[in-house]
RNA sequence: GCAGGAGUCGCCUAGCCUGGUCAAUGGCGCCAGCCUUAGGAGCUGGUUCCUUAGUGGAUUCGCAGGUUCAAAUCCUGCCUCCUGCACCA
């Protein structure tokens, strides 16, 4: 309606496992599954196809076609395609291959959450219990014994220089096993998690736990000689389930000191060996004065290690504050006087270049896939992964993001945010639909990996579809050619793929590339719309042009205040809310719900209202088009003011996304016709024309449906949807200003007949000649609207006849009012 | 826990960046009146409390403080809610 060509296209994303769970569940004769289907009105035969992914895929393209033309979008359907398709596939190659070519794609070993029955990562939602939980490294400081090793697991390997002893359990059943090249005493169950994290491990024969009690182990760090003692509260299934005992800083071991001290464990009493071991302090935090754990112990009240609970609030707090404020001390030789939080790193990778320290990875909690297995952490060799921390990558998504708009703009502080704190991205997996890596077939490129530039797929696809282009002529020379200009058409023309068909694929790409707005929710700030940004600056570096421009961001769409949700049965489809309430109610509905990234909550009280307004508003412009007579007023021209001031708001709240407030702007332009229409003795019809058209325009994209009826009613040609949008004119501010004192008057003079009773007479006492002239044309409609018999109106220095001296009271914009 | 956002007069929402013109926008709902002697339609007014011939005043913008002549708006702390936290779409 501005003279601006638009591009809508609309696709549809089948990448990952869902499509693939469906088939596998019916498959399995699922009834939920089933059930789900049945009520979206498919039939039980029908049912039988959906074994098939690709109808699936069909069934739902078709559906949401549907949907979307009923909703009325103008979508350009010839563009349309679905990321299976072999020929978006082809794209996708050609984009990896050549992000794999700038260093953006590269192999790493990265730890993952690992179902070892399933065989596979276990994503959060892939849960029975355990959401949230991720993988942690412990370090395994590697105690020596004689002929073997004591492979103690920590989380604060800066206290391995206040050890005092090892702990294990001494009821327990711990493994010798030949790991990476040297013998390890671990718990059986360490075994399969070593494994599974790039160990060599081989199993040599088992031992009791009580077998190593009261020998001595050597601290690799620094060299002294510790005891080996009993402690229930070891973990076997926790790490290697060997514990180092740091009782000055650690409450559970300090509080396990103090149980065998005071012999509370009574089996230990066989082993005959006195305890004379005092807690050595190494880190200083200006929080203790005295002996860290030991204080922490009292102040939680912990009297033995059975007391978990109080144990875990001191260790708490004890690790948070010596973590952000502790200092190490003399006995940390090198890294004395450097903060705990400051060293930890560089201190742990010393430990390991040194030999001192291995490492294993266990989970924040325990994890159990689906499948009921429990999951540990296994480390994935050579996955393929998207270089989101390369500094180079992040400062040109920086410079992408500076140049952006966002609608609302508070969101641009959070992407700012993302791009700062996000780290590598696995982009490939080894099941579900999509396009495979093409240098790597057992890899398929992830879902969220093969949505990012896809919308420029779009400025070409509608030719692919047309001219059924086969996938083999979209070598990566064609996309190069087509969207970086790169290449000679020429040469790269083929048999499937001319060189014209070529050049107008490059001309469209040029003409319609960056995209100038997408739109989506919030959730998918911290990925979907933050990678995107990613793989445009990386596909495009030198083309500012081509990066998004604008991202416009909405919040959860609610249902009578309630988050839709399937298993609530509280969602409505599109097809349904269409049938019941009319497209043009929920579409003008929904755009007056809210604006910016709260959640809109929609309703049908609201839906219903709306829809009887645009009945209203229907039978308004029938009854008053073309219905006026040709005499002007003053309120011509107030009228003719007002709808400049409002098409000029509407305009601004439309361009920056602001629908509510454009919603808001409609309400006026509807009052200010309803006044005007009670205002004149007989509308001008010209005016009345034009207002009506106004109201017509300014609904038609909130409203195109009715927008358009009401367009042919008044006997338009064409489409309203494609008419000129609206320019705002100058308007007469001193009019408004005038009328604006009118509806002053109306509103005090109710009052006066409130307080005062009916009355027949109005005189009005008006300060200036301005007024004088403007209030005098009210005089009918003030008959009109109160029931009085006369109205007369003076000038407040020459008042004729004021018997309570109400001309003294006037002021500019407010009259003297006096009834009789 | 970490990061971002939000809490406004029955409900939903505007305003907050750039303090005063804010008892605070618009809609919905509700109440009264009008019209129509069919209306769930439409129109007009009201909708924190007190007071009043159109006025004046009191108390309000999550809670508690602070800055200021002046705060819904700025600052501090607290409470509550929403979103995300990665191999999942």
């Amino acid at each position: 309606m501005q003279g601006f060509n638009v591009l809508f296209p609309f696709g549809f994303h089948a990448t990952g496992e869902p499509i693939l769970g469906v088939v596998e569940r019916l498959k399995k004769g699922d009834h939920a599954q089933k059930q789900v289907l049945l009520r979206e009105g498919i039939s039980e035969q029908d049912i039988e196809k959906f074994k098939d992914p690709k109808y699936i895929v069909r069934f739902w393209q078709k559906r949401i076609e549907n949907d979307a033309n009923s909703l009325g979008l103008s979508v350009d359907w010839r563009r349309k395609f679905t990321t299976i398709d072999p020929v978006f596939n082809k794209f996708i190659e050609w984009q990896y291959n050549y992000l794999r070519k700038k260093g953006y794609v590269i192999q790493a070993t990265h730890p993952v959450v690992w179902c070892p029955h399933c065989n596979s990562p276990t994503g959060d939602h892939d849960r029975l219990s355990g959401e949230g939980e991720s993988p942690i490294e412990y370090i395994v400081i590697k105690f020596k014994m004689d002929d073997f090793v004591l492979p103690t697991a920590t989380l604060r390997p800066e206290t391995v220089f206040g050890v005092t002893n090892i702990w294990v359990r001494p009821d327990a059943e711990y493994v010798r096993a030949e790991v990476d090249g040297e013998v390890w005493v671990v718990s059986e169950s360490a075994v399969e998690k070593l494994k599974d994290q790039l160990h060599s491990v081989k199993v040599k024969g088992k031992l009791k736990g009580s077998d190593l009690i009261g020998k001595y182990a050597k601290n690799p760090v620094t060299g002294n000689e510790v005891i080996v003692l009993p402690a229930t509260f070891v973990d076997l299934n926790n790490a290697t389930g060997i514990v180092m005992s740091v009782p000055a800083h650690a409450p559970y071991d300090w509080i396990a000191l103090n149980d065998l001290k005071s012999s509370a464990d009574a089996s230990f009493k066989k082993y005959g060996i006195k305890i004379d071991i005092k807690p050595i302090k190494l880190i200083e935090t200006p929080n203790f004065d005295g002996i860290p754990a030991e204080q922490a112990c009292l102040q939680f009240s912990v009297n033995s290690q059975l007391d978990k609970e109080a144990l875990e609030k001191a260790t708490n707090e004890v690790y948070k504050k010596e973590f952000h404020l502790g200092v190490l001390n003399d006995l940390a030789g090198k890294y004395k006087g450097m903060q705990v939080s400051k060293c930890k790193k560089s201190l742990s990778s010393d430990f390991k270049s040194n030999g001192f320290a291995s490492s294993i990875w266990e989970l924040t909690g325990k994890v159990v896939c689906r499948c009921t297995t429990e999951a540990h952490v296994k480390i994935l060799e050579n996955q393929w992964f998207l270089k989101f921390s390369d500094p180079e990558w992040k400062n040109l998504a920086r410079k992408c993001v500076d140049n952006m708009k966002f609608y609302p703009d508070d969101a641009r502080k959070q992407f700012y945010e993302i791009i700062e704190w996000l780290e590598d991205k696995a982009c490939a997996r080894k099941s579900g639909l999509g396009t495979r890596l093409p240098w790597d077939n057992e890899w398929i490129v992830e879902t969220l990996s093969d949505s990012v530039i896809y919308m420029a797929f779009y400025t070409i696809s509608h030719f692919l579809n047309e001219n059924n282009i086969e996938p083999h002529y979209l070598k990566d020379e064609v996309f190069d050619y087509v969207m970086l200009g790169m290449g000679n058409a020429d040469k790269i023309a083929s048999k499937g793929l001319n060189k014209d068909l070529l050049e107008k694929m490059r001309k469209e790409f040029d003409y319609w590339y960056g995209q100038d707005m997408r739109s989506s929710a919030k959730e998918l700030i911290p990925n979907h719309f933050t990678f995107s940004i990613f793989h445009h600056v990386a596909v495009w570096p030198d083309e500012p042009k081509r990066w998004p421009k604008a991202y416009t961001i909405n919040g959860m769409q609610q249902m009578n205040g309630q988050k839709m949700s399937k298993s609530k049965g509280n969602y409505i489809t599109i097809k349904e809310a269409i049938e019941k309430y009319s497209s043009d109610a929920i579409r003008i509905t929904l755009m007056d719900s809210t604006e910016g990234m709260d959640d809109p909550d929609w309703t049908e009280k609201s839906t219903l209202a709306w829809r009887d307004k645009l009945d209203h508003i229907f039978n308004l412009v029938k009854e008053n088009y073309n219905k006026g007579i040709d005499k002007t007023t003053v309120m011509d021209e107030w009228l003719y003011s007002r709808l400049q001031n409002h098409i000029s708001k509407l305009t601004q709240h439309l361009e920056s996304i602001q629908n509510k407030s454009a919603v808001t702007v409609l309400h006026m332009i509807l009052n200010d016709i309803n006044w005007y229409l009670r205002r004149v003795d007989k509308p001008n019809k010209k005016i009345t024309n034009y207002a009506l058209e106004v109201l017509i325009k300014c609904l038609s994209p909130f409203t195109p449906f009715i927008a358009e009826e009401m367009w042919s009613q008044i006997g338009k040609k064409g489409f309203v949807s494609i008419s000129e949008w609206p320019k705002a004119d100058v308007s007469n501010e001193e009019i408004i200003k005038l009328e604006e004192f009118v509806k002053n008057l109306c509103d005090d003079l109710s009052q006066v007949i409130k307080l005062a009773g009916k009355k027949n007479k109005l005189y009005l006492y008006v300060a200036s000649p301005k007024e004088f002239e403007h209030f005098s044309t009210a005089e009918e409609f003030l008959k009109k609207q109160f029931g009085f018999h006369s109205v007369s109106i003076h000038l407040s220095s020459q008042a004729v006849y004021d018997p309570e001296g109400k001309s003294k009271r006037a002021k500019f914009g407010k009259p003297g009012i006096y009834v009789e």
